[in-house]
DNA sequence: GCCAACGTTGGC
DNA sequence: GCCAACGTTGGC
């Protein structure tokens, strides 16, 4: 199983919209860039994902779990891009915000850190466990 | 609102 | 295939 981060400004859609959805769950659609592309057609069904807000809140709210692998983004007739499914697994009891992960030890080499642009980003097994600890989840 | 970083596009 | 111009992202 693989850990990754998923990028999301909140006033377009934000964690609140992802767990309205429930079991079901939601199409990660819009993403139109090959590096986030690619993340996503590695990802398998059961992999976990960080949600993060950014511009506003700036800090990651909860996690998801994949539960389809990459297939056609409905939102688009383009075939060049694919997207997940996602369903909101669990809420952090407290965010996680960039600040925090930037200032907390072992983290400073996280994608987010180093290429804050990417959108779809791989996150280590050691990362994720440290951003849980840190949003009060044993992950 | 600004701007740096980065990705994409298109002319050559 | 190079690179300048342009557009977008996202932190500040």
């Amino acid at each position: 199983m693989a850990f990754w981060l998923l990028k999301s400004e909140p006033d377009v859609f934000g964690w609140s919209h992802l767990a309205a959805k429930g079991a079901a769950g939601e199409e990660w659609s819009g993403v139109r860039n090959y590096q986030a592309r690619n993340n996503m057609r590695a990802m398998q069904v059961g992999d976990l994902a960080f949600f993060y807000h950014s511009n506003i809140g700036k800090e990651v709210v909860g996690i998801m779990e994949v539960i389809r692998t990459s297939a056609p983004d409905s939102t688009t007739d383009d075939p060049r891009w694919d997207c997940v499914m996602v369903r909101a697994k669990q809420a952090f009891p407290r965010g996680v915000g960039l600040e925090a992960i930037k200032a907390a030890p072992g983290l400073a080499e996280m994608v987010l850190v180093k290429n804050s642009r990417l959108s779809v980003q791989p996150v280590t097994a050691a990362e994720w466990a440290t951003v849980c600890r840190m949003g009060g989840l044993d992950g």
